[in-house]
DNA sequence: CTGATTTCGACAATCATTCTCAACTGTGCC
DNA sequence: GGCACAGTTGAGAATGATTGTCGAAATCAG
């Protein structure tokens, strides 16, 4: 059956969407989409949605999904290690944050629950000190 | 300031909702409309989102967004104390959990990155053991 | 270069959720 | 009870994010 998932292409698009990601913001797919686009980029909305997936699967970049739904997306600075994002709401940025002691405590409720392949999830989101001189909160 | 909201009006369909809601599984307003319809209801979908958002204000129902973006709803148990939740991925049965250390450990990373207004999100998903046994896994 | 395979991108389709609006119904008042 | 009337309802349309389709274009092994 699966002899090893081959290697995506490297092709100009996916090396588009890897060179616009390099900031440190969220932005939902379509956000980045238009930001190529606006920067000259001829790349289609699908082929966004679909790189972001697949680096999002390679751990490339990281995925969360908002309050609303929508999915957004940023270069992952701390490679493939485990760690959680404090966000701002609204303009995207964020910090890498690491809950040390939550990752056994996770495991720990779960087993009491003998809940098992345990998820977990953990977002802060806040407004960041621009946005709040800006007086977007 | 709070020139008191009026309460919602007691309505068939809203005991109807809160009726059907005392389970103790996550279920999107779809499901929940599919069970009050084959329950004999003749409730709206529109009805019974609006319905279940409203809830989910008073802190009646919680709400929680899952990782494909579609929001799951169950009756509270533990009135308005704040609490989180260990969900069954495959048949949304859930427990409530507290995580007393994080709660002052998210105030103290926001505030060392002076974000304001925080709010934080803590999930945990597995498969519960009888989803397990049935190879829901 | 050549052919097998993968990826593109415009557009249609899906799916959860929200909106619209005419009909209906709690609620307060007589 | 009966009335007035603002809050609710429900069918269906509309929205908005995401995914599927499919012929054309690009990548890569030989
Ligand atoms: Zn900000
Ligand atoms: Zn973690
Ligand atoms: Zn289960
Ligand atoms: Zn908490």
């Amino acid at each position: 059956m699966n002899a090893t998932t081959p290697a995506p292409r490297m092709t100009r698009q996916r090396r588009e969407i890897l060179e616009a990601l390099d900031t440190r913001d969220f932005r939902s797919a379509q956000a980045w989409h238009e930001r190529l686009r606006s920067e000259g980029s001829t790349i289609g909305l699908a082929t966004v949605y679909r790189g972001l997936q697949s680096l999002a699967d390679q751990g490339e970049v990281d995925a969360v999904v908002a309050e609303s739904g929508e999915t957004l997306y940023r270069r992952c600075e701390a490679g493939d290690e485990h760690h959680h994002h404090l966000r701002c709401r609204a303009c995207g940025k964020a910090v890498e944050i690491d809950v040390p002691e939550f990752e056994a405590f996770a495991h720990r409720i779960a087993e009491q629950h003998s809940y098992g392949d345990i998820r977990h999830t953990i977002e802060l989101t806040g407004v960041c000190p621009e946005c709040t001189a800006a007086g977007k909160g």
